[in-house]
DNA sequence: ATGGGGGCCTGCCGGC
DNA sequence: TGCCGGCAGGCCCCCA
């Protein structure tokens, strides 16, 4: 589920009931994600009220009185689910725990926050908030496609040069943060350019028109994520309702929806990955 | 330095 | 019914 739109669609959810709250309880189910756990994690969240939930790229961030910053990447599958919301948004009681429930935090509004992952891609980790950006994982990231830093003539110097497929260009996060395989092909698509295509060998004038391309797709898959919080209170942390958008992702074998374009989308595999385009107008 | 591939995990789906 | 291969929205790390 989560590239920045599916990202920033939970931060906007957590936020009403998590901004301003003290955390009671961190039941923490096991040791580790993709890595162990902060020493001492449950000591360190415990009474803590969270200042504000930011995101930086596919990252939320949670300040806390304590000084610290606590660092959540949803990985593959990871999801965060809510329940007892005292604003009655969500469902009022709390569901009997999953498999998978690996970190339960009880906020003393009586919401709960159920962080559920079965592929354990995901990461959790605690840092001062002064200077968090200095953190590993974030200190390589690229600038945010929907920030001002992200622009024109950076995306064609980062591209100048670079032999690799712009497919593989755009997801590395050191380019710019935030894409996944879904929207990278969706973008690609709108700006009518084959993933196959090497970075470096892409006009100048067409690289610039990637730049407010990505930002209208992650723009629209935010808006359309946004207005399904019921997703949340749900809990099956599907897509919203972009996915209804999607051109070319998942659609192999169907018509391509450029106008008078006669191809069929296609499905290959780059780096282990799945790319989906249209080899007719997409060049 | 850059590019490619392996590996980390579980779950699901289709084919035999 | 069961087993097996392939696939999945991410990303670190190692190797050439």
């Amino acid at each position: 589920m989560p590239e920045l739109p599916e990202v920033e669609t939970v931060r906007r959810g957590l936020a009403p009931v998590m901004e301003g709250v003290v955390i009671e309880r961190a039941e923490i189910n096991r040791p580790d994600l993709r890595w162990p756990f902060p020493l001492h994690m449950a000591e360190r969240l415990t009474g803590q009220r969270v200042a504000r939930l930011r995101r930086r790229s596919k990252y939320i961030l949670a300040d806390l009185s304590s000084g610290e910053t606590l660092l959540i990447h949803l990985g593959m599958s990871g999801r965060m689910l809510i329940s007892g919301d005292p604003l009655g948004t969500f469902a009022h009681t709390h569901p009997a725990a999953q498999k998978h429930d690996h970190v339960v935090l009880h906020m003393a509004n009586g919401a709960r926050i159920t962080f559920n992952d079965p592929r354990r891609f995901g990461v959790m980790d605690l840092m001062p908030t002064d200077g968090a950006d200095t953190h590993k994982l974030l200190a390589v990231l690229g600038p945010e496609p929907l920030g001002n830093d992200f622009h024109e003539s950076l995306l064609v110097d980062a591209f100048k040069g670079r032999n690799t497929p712009v497919k593989s260009a755009l997801l590395d996060q050191r380019i710019v943060a935030g894409l996944g395989n879904i929207y990278v092909c969706e973008a690609l698509f709108r700006a009518r350019i084959s993933p196959k295509r090497k970075a470096g060998r892409i006009a100048a004038g067409r690289v610039a028109a990637l730049v407010p391309i990505i930002r209208d797709v992650l723009q629209e898959a935010i808006a359309a994520g946004g207005s399904s919080l019921r997703d949340f209170r749900q809990a099956d942390g599907e897509l919203g309702y972009f996915q209804h958008s999607f051109d070319v992702y998942g659609r192999e074998g169907a018509p391509c929806r450029t106008p008078d374009c006669t191809g069929t989308v296609a499905r290959i595999v780059q780096s282990g990955r799945s790319s989906f385009y249209c080899p007719v107008c997409q060049r």
